[in-house]
Order: C-alpha cells, then structure tokens, then sequence
DNA sequence: GCTATAAATGAAAGCGCTTACATAATAGGC
DNA sequence: GCCTATTATGTAAGCGCTTTCATTTATAGC
C-alpha cells in the first residue's frame, strides 16, 4: 500500500501539501492540486485510517449500541444512522447490549476503547447514574429512546406517554369500556410511560382500573399469547386489548385465533411500534407508530452538530410525537 | 485520557512491558503484571485503538456490506457476525450497497480505506470480475450467498438450487401439477438459481412447463401482490404457487385475499427463506429454510481462521442445505 | 522595481502504540 | 559458587499521518 510519502515524492511536493490536498483544509493551487491527485491514482493511494486517526485525534468513526441488532426495530434505526453519517465520510460500528446491564455497560467500553468520536446509545439496563457519570467523564454520546433529565440535551425520545394515551383513547372512542392491558416489563422506562398514557385516557372517560386487567409481559410475542390467555383466565371480560409493543399483539392476535375469539369482531386489539410486519398480521394490525427512523436520523445530526461542529445542519428536536395508524385489527363496539 | 507512558511510568516499567501486559503476548512475571494491572486500573487506562492499529498494521476491525440494513434477513446476519467477533475483540463496521452496483463498490472502497483486516461481503450488482480483481489486489474478504468459481474457497453459500427443488417438490408431492412461478430478478443469482431448482422439480415429475405460468417480480412484497395478479389474469390455472422469497409470498397472499381466493385450500403457496415474519401471516407461511444466521457465523469464522490466525475455530463449510418448514399456507390437492 | 501583505508550501515534531534487538535477572547443572 | 540456558525486561526505531511554525513565492500598491 502506497503512503503519502511516496504520493509527495512522485508529486514532488511535500507530505503536508498531500495532507492538505486529501483533507481540503487549506489553500492549494490547482496546478499543485492536480499533480498530487495525479500521483494519488497512480499509486492507488488510500490513507491510511488508522494513522489519520493518530495523528489528528479524531476516529471518524460513531459506536452505535442497540438491544438487539436483529428485530423489525433496529434495522431501521442502524440503517438511517449509517446512512446520515456515511455521506459525512464517517463510518459506524455496532454492538448489541441484549438488555443486560453487565453487557451494556461492557459495550460501551468496548466501543470507547475504539475511540469512537461519539457513542448513540439505545440503552434500557444500565442507571442513570451510570449514564450521567459516563458524561462527566467526557464521553460524547446521545440517547435514543430514554430521558435522563440531568442528561436532557443529549436525550432523543419518543412521547411515549401520549403514544400509550393515544392507543388507549382510540378504543375509547370506539366505545370500548372494558380495556385489557399487556404491558412490557415495568422496570423498562418506555414501559412504564406508555401505560401512565393508558391510565390517564381511562381517567378521562372516566373508566376506573381494573387490576384483573393488567399484565405484565416482556414485549416477545410469546408473552402476548401468555397475556391474552391469563387475561381471559381473569375474572373479567373485556372487549379491547392494547397491547405495549406490536410482537406482543401479534403474539395476542395468535392466541385470540386459537381461543376462537374473532377479532376485531369479538376483541379489538391495538399494538405500539408499527414495525414493519405489523401489517403481515391478519387482520391488519392497528397501531402506534414509534418514529424510529426519523429518531435514529436525528440523533445521527446531533453528533454531526455537537461532535464534528458541523453547522449546516437541520435543527434537532429531542422530543417525537407517535401517532395512531388505524388499521384492522379494532373496530366499534357494537354486536358484543 | 492516559497513555501507556504513563502507566508505565507508575508501574515503574518500560513501555514494552505494559504493552505484552495489555496484549498477553510474552511472558511477563506475574508480580510485574499485577503492578502494570494496579496502573491501568488506577489511571482508568484504555489503550489507543488507532495507534495500536498504526503500530501493529491490524486494524482489529471487519468490513460488513449488505444490501439493506433494515429487513428480516440481514438483521439476522449482522446480529450473529458481531456476535462472533466481539467474543475475538473484533469490531465491525458496516455498510449498505442498496443492490447497486456503483454504491457496491464505493461501500467497498470505503470500507478497505477503513483499513479493515477483512471484509464480508453480500453484494449482488458488482460482476464476478470486479471481484477476482479485489482478490487479485490482496483484498481479504469473504462471499456471502455468491458463487464464484475462481473465488470458490472464499465462497459461502446456500444451496439455492436445491431449495427451489425442494419447494416444488412440496408442491407436486401434494398433488399439484399445476404450479405458477414467482420468480426474484433473473440478473440475480439467487433468483435463477431458485428457478432451476424449480425446473429440475418439474421435469423429475414429468410436468411441463408453462411460459404462462412464470412471473419475475424483484423479491418485494408487491411484486407479489403484481405477480399473483398477473397470473391469474394469464391464460393458465393453477392450484399452487412457489415465490423465490417470503415477502412476494407474502404479497401473494394478500392478492389472494382481496380477489376471494381461500389460501390454502383454492391455492397453496409456498415461501423462501423463512425471514422472522413468516409465521406472522394468516395462514403461516410454508417456505423453505435459509439458515442466514449460520452462513454468516460462518463467514465470521472463516475470517478469524484465514486472516487472524484462529487455529481453534470449527471447521469450514462452504456451502448450506436448505430444507422444507411446513406451515399452513400449502395442503394437497384435493377438493378443487 | 521595491516593499508590504497575503497565499502557498515545506520542515519537522509528534500522535500512542508495537516489536526487533539488546540486556539483565533467574534458574539449573555440576 | 560458577557457567550456561532460559526467562523477563528495557531501549529505541518506526507505523503513516496531521499540524504548527517558518519560509518561500505570488500579488498588489506605489
């Protein structure tokens, strides 16, 4: 592999005019310009990254850590991030966390000790604490999905709240009074948030809860099946279920089938994501749709913004807002 | 952030010594590594990536390209490739080619001024070669899911002329005679493959083909819900369809559903590769097997065995078996 | 043509590590 | 205890670039 040096010995100019030419930073007379990128394709010259990185104290590379690199939900999130910062000439590397706080927190010192120039966390296992000591210590990183408020600059989420409110007041509107709840797991954030939004829909229609409604499951279709069936075990009846994530009401769609029940006919369900399969579901998943490429894209020009200074870019807004995407899998009550 | 100098300095050892502590590599007394170790930790010491890729002319790091990030499949693939390198202390950097071929090439050249010690490549529009020049450049690198003869031993790939057979196999062992083709573009192999396996199918049956019966769609779901009609409004029935990949299976079925033709029991239909949501659709979706995660655990492999020298990896195999899942989207012929 | 100023280029010192190679410490054989 | 064979540690030369600072060359004003 050719190096800059042997680039400035066939331009006959020096190192520096070579640096300058390949990072454009100052003045070069064209005639001087076209003689190194002359040489440059001659020898096939590539920089090297690593000693760019040595010397300039800058990786040009981004750690990007999500749960679950698989998933209708990442995908999305990884693709426009790469996206956004591929056209900056910057490159990203990935690691999952798996929602294991030993394992995220290892992640992130992995990525660090790559000297990423910035770190886009989707962390769910680790504290606050953690997070905001990670900042004191001068990590440069933005959070996806989570709000720190100590941390609120650097947080990108989702409305959450009104997303659960959202899913909720939909039923209720279709005049749906007895509403079923399987939510994610409490000690998630985003869980807890979307089932505060369901609980303030029920409080102004006026709808008291019912515990024999709720259930906990752990956002994988296996415990939407799990839920629906408890739920129907209960000892009450209901002609709605809102489900915390879309796995979770394809997982209840399922069970639902098999218990005989018709749906939307007999039980109107709502899921929360709008993922991707959401409408390989039948019938056709009605849901909230959770932003997450616009998300990812966003938190990718915050570190344009505040990482690499770049200027011209698009202004950042830290909060998104879901929205209900009415499909078929809730209908009026009506024939009960 | 502190250097190895000044845990060196700490330690009160040589560089040297600091550096066979931090990479295990030659002996050092155990009293002098408990010193250096007591150093680092102190100083909360993480060594310098670049410049230990500059020094040690490895990067540490592997090229990933794929066509798309988001999707069923490549999650999948990317989830168990990280996996694998992060056990070795590898990272991955990744990339999209988006099925283009100037964006191919460009994803590559990015990706080797990475420096990357290898890449892994699932690229479709780039030629043959393109690539036995990349090879011929010294480019370490791996093929996923392509064949090329001259690049055999750096190849990985499925068996996709044997799924094809297997599905319309399926198909005929059900009775079926006759069978309508959704076919993936015929530019790519995969896709011609797939339709081979389905002509050997045929012919082993004694079943002659119909031109009326073929569709080459571009493996999206639409292309499924365009084939299907497309078909039906051609001059031949049908009892059975094969779909090169699930999502025209998928838009298939749903075409199937707003023109009031039942699945399976007016036409069975038949997926390829079993993505994630396969079993989302009503009915669930028949389709044959592509055991993505383990081609591309593969290709992990071959890279720490070929290019790390891992001596303790399993051993190597190039090329993978599809097989027949059965679900509920295909039945005999029986009632027409 | 001569100076004052700006623009273009070059020289050289690192960036933080790895790794020959040289040297020092230790262990084993007698 | 002495010599040799190991084993452990230190020295120093890069790896290929960026960047500061000094120097040269061009531009303009008179």
């Amino acid at each position: 592999m050719a190096t800059i040096y042997e680039v400035s010995k066939l331009a006959g100019v020096s190192l520096a005019t070579v640096s300058r030419v390949i990072n454009n930073n100052a003045p070069v007379r064209q005639a001087t310009r076209d003689k190194v990128e002359a040489a440059m394709r001659e020898l096939g010259y590539r920089p090297n990254s690593a000693a760019q990185s040595l010397a300039s104290q800058r990786a040009n590379s981004i750690g990007i850590l999500v749960s679950e690199l698989h998933g209708p939900f990442y995908g999305v999130l990884l693709s426009r991030i790469e996206d956004e910062f591929r056209r900056a000439g910057k490159h990203v590397i990935i690691a999952a966390g798996h929602s294991d706080e030993a394992l995220e927190r290892e992640s992130i010192e992995f990525l660090r000790s790559r000297n990423c120039d910035a770190l886009i966390l989707h962390v769910e296992a680790v504290s606050d604490e953690y997070l905001i000591e990670l900042a004191a210590d001068g990590c440069a990183f933005v959070l996806i999905n989570r709000m720190v408020p100590q941390l609120a600059d650097r947080c990108i989420t989702l409305n959450n709240h009104h997303g659960g409110y959202l899913a909720t007041r939909h039923m209720l509107e279709q005049g749906h009074r007895a509403i079923a709840y399987i939510s994610g797991p409490m000690w998630k954030h985003d869980a807890r948030e979307r089932y505060k939004g369901h609980q303030q829909a029920l409080a102004q229609f006026g709808v008291s809860e019912n515990p024999a409604l709720f259930f906990e499951g752990d956002f994988h279709e296996t415990s939407g099946v799990e839920g629906l069936t408890a739920l129907r075990a209960g000892a009450a009846t209901f002609t709605a279920l809102v489900c915390a994530n879309d796995e979770m009401a394809s997982g209840a769609m399922t069970a639902a089938h098999d218990l005989g029940v018709q749906v939307p006919q007999q039980l109107s369900i709502v899921g929360f994501d709008n993922v991707n399969f959401a409408h390989y579901t039948h019938p056709k998943l009605t849901t909230i749709d959770y932003p997450i490429g616009d998300i990812a894209q966003m938190a990718a020009r915050w570190v344009l913004r505040n990482v690499y200074q770049h200027t011209n870019v698009a202004a950042l807004q830290a909060v998104f807002e879901p929205k209900l995407v009415q499909r078929d899998s809730t209908c009026l009550l009506t024939a009960l």
